[in-house]
DNA sequence: AAGGGCCTCAACCGCTATAGA
DNA sequence: CTCTATAGCGGTTGAGGCCCT
């Protein structure tokens, strides 16, 4: 299909904005809100083409945009991300708040990118650049590298929820048979330990959320850690790999968030040792003491 | 001070996806 | 179903600023 360029017409600007381009822009967009972008310019009086006048807001002028320097931790998504998606710029700006998929692609090309090279990564797989080929994710010994990750997060749920909170609701989280599980289980994926658990976890907490019969977490619990804190980045980047997608682990960033905003900081519990197999998760015990039955 | 090279990032281009007539 | 308009995406470009010689 052949279509007309819509920035060819006569007198149509191109090239950097002028203040005085945003300021017609914004006044209009708040007065009229977005959309119609085609026949904004007109209205708006600019010279510019619809296209333009959407990108300039979309990238510059919106008011929920973040300027300024990327925190480390903003680094860390977008590169763990990047892992995971490759250049889907639009899908990884939608975990950045306020950061455009323009501003996170520049800033990908323009540093990111570099500080991989030089710590020897491919930016494009993100696997170690040597002639073994080795990506450096894979495990140190025999044991699977997301061992550690399913056990202590396990530990983790057990030891915060498990004796103010629902006996039942960790029961099911651990025992349930959701659909995102059973399509993990009949997807022929490598359905490593942790995935399994994250997919039962992501699907109770679509159950939280949905059903009102539901108890889900009491409202004094404060267990407000993050995956980063949570989880090494080796962990972290082998879970959004292998779990089935990416609104699964937001779902289970919503659990691990729980709590909101004001709640304490958990301390760590006393690390209880799990089985590296995810056996126990069949062969759970509902008479057993939840902390500490994970040995 | 001059100018050449490099870097950054806003903006553009070409394309696909989607909605609606 | 087809066609068209619009929105959105990712790759690329180029202006302008900075740094180095």
């Amino acid at each position: 299909m052949v279509r007309t360029p819509c920035c060819k017409e006569e007198g149509i600007k191109k090239g950097a904005w002028t203040p005085e381009e945003d300021q017609k822009l914004i006044a209009y967009l708040q007065l009229h809100g977005e959309g119609g972008w085609r026949t904004l310019p007109e209205k708006a009086g600019l010279k510019r083409c619809g296209k333009s006048c959407r990108l300039r807001w979309a990238n510059y002028l919106r008011p929920d945009i973040k300027r300024g320097e990327f925190s480390p931790e903003e680094d860390d998504t977008i590169i763990k991300l990047h892992a995971l998606k490759g250049n889907k710029w639009a899908a990884i700006a939608t975990s950045l708040a306020g950061r455009t998929d323009n501003e996170i692609k520049n800033y990908w090309n323009t540093n990111l990118k570099k500080r991989l090279k030089q710590k020897g990564l491919d930016p494009i797989t993100h696997k170690p650049i040597n002639s073994t080929g080795k990506t450096g994710l894979e495990p140190k010994t025999n044991k699977p590298v997301y061992s550690s990750g399913s056990a202590r997060l396990l530990n983790r749920v057990a030891s915060k929820y498990a004796v103010e909170l629902n006996r039942d609701l960790l029961t099911g989280i651990i025992s349930g048979n959701s659909a995102v599980a059973e399509d993990s289980q009949n997807s022929g994926d490598v359905d490593s330990p942790t995935s399994t658990l994250l997919n039962k976890m992501a699907a109770t907490s679509v159950l939280i959320n949905t059903t009102s019969t539901f108890s889900g977490f009491s409202d004094n619990c404060s267990f407000t850690d993050d995956f980063n804190e949570f989880f090494s980045n080796e962990e972290i980047s082998d879970m959004y790999t292998t779990v089935d997608n990416f609104g699964i682990m937001e779902e289970l960033k919503g659990i691990l968030s729980y709590g909101g905003a004001g709640a304490g900081v958990i301390e760590d519990s006393p690390e209880v040792n799990v089985a590296d197999a995810m056996d126990f998760i069949g062969s759970w015990n509902e008479d057993d003491n939840m902390v500490g039955v994970f040995v």
